[in-house]
DNA sequence: ATAATCTATGAAGAGCCGTTCACTTTGTCA
DNA sequence: TGACAAAGTGAACGGCTCTTCATAGATTAT
């Protein structure tokens, strides 16, 4: 049974939780790269030896924290997407979501970009593919509710994937906005910002 | 005068190109921390030695290289910018400009993002910090364009610095994911997308 | 209380990588 | 042509970081 561990099994989870607590810390400032297991081990208060009695090395560590940090958030969006109400409330509620969860989680937010846009560019050897994994499934789920949008002529008729794509790639640039400039905007500002954008039209005008 | 250099140093500056070209090669795919001097020298066929005639250490290469390729693409962007016509008119030249040029530099393009977005989380020790500020300085301009379309009523009244992270989050997200695969959309659908998405309602029925 | 088992430790090993420099090759100019 | 300067070379160095392992300590079972 999960709940029924042996003390040891349960201190260990939590040693291995305390050093990918000090690893999200260091990496989300200075880098997967940058930052030595002899770090980790200090910001966590354990010998080196530790770490690698918790994790089988030092990529083994940073995939278990890319993949954690990734599943709390999409898990979070995706519950945003998957309560009820219409296609629109489910957006929104998906935009309002997004906000709040960055801004409270600023260097998981860090991390989170860091595995979900970088990592994109720059293959590094598989240290995510099953958060990217992840990540894909969160977008099938927006693309799914556009598609649902759409056929109901809530929406436009434009490609649900490009859709997806869209709303994540403007919600991402004004979080992103928001970890270099924490006190330029509030999180309900760009919420609204997200939704006017979107979902009114912008340009006032045909040609 | 810049075009009267003797044949010395316009074979230093071709030998510079090659070295950064090479290098752009192997940082678009391994990332720059996992590239080794050693590598970048066998790919532009010179000694290791040679690289530190040309370049400081591997920082100053390194800087070098963002630098160029920010640039170029900055450059690129506000020219299409700048051109002569409406708002409208300029910002949908700025889209099809970008799905352009990017599909047309892939690895340039991996660079770019990797130095714009990216490097946003995780502050590389002021490797960067002009490549930023040209970044920004574009930013601004589209910023500007949209507080004059919006004066003169061409666009809804939203805050202009919202509406220029989000056109670039936009754009960039279509492009990012036209890198990982580049044979689901072409470049003229994207553009497409993109600004109906921006520039028509994408909600049919208000609420 | 004692043995057995699991956990923690951190110094030492091994490999990698940036950087240097003494030397060679190539080019320039008188 | 010959001498001087600049460019090119790559083996060797030093530092850093991942990883291991023999030892010490703690916990549990007998």
């Amino acid at each position: 049974m999960a709940a029924q561990l042996t003390r040891r099994e349960r201190e260990r989870q939590q040693h291995r939780r305390e050093v990918l607590e000090a690893a999200l810390n260091l990496f989300s400032r200075r880098g997967f790269e940058k930052t030595a297991m002899a770090e980790i081990a200090e910001q966590a208060e354990f010998a080196v030896g530790t770490l690698y009695k918790l994790f089988k090395d030092k990529n083994a560590l940073c995939r278990a924290l890319i993949l954690d940090t990734v599943q709390r958030f999409e898990r979070a969006l995706t519950a945003a997407l998957k309560a009820p109400g219409s296609e629109l409330e489910k957006l929104e509620r998906y935009i309002e979501t997004k906000a709040a969860l960055f801004l409270q989680h600023m260097p998981t937010a860090r991390l989170y970009f860091a595995q979900t846009a970088d990592a994109a560019f720059v293959p590094t050897a598989g240290l995510n593919e099953e958060a990217r994994a992840i990540h894909r499934e969160m977008l099938g789920l927006l693309e799914s509710i556009f598609r649902s949008g759409i056929r109901k002529k809530l929406f436009l008729n434009i490609d649900p994937r490009m859709l997806a794509l869209g709303l994540e790639g403007l919600t991402n640039a004004f979080l992103i906005e928001l970890l270099e400039r924490p006190h330029d905007f509030s999180a309900e500002t760009m919420a609204d910002s997200c939704k006017t954008i979107f979902f009114e039209r912008i340009h006032l005008k045909g040609e």
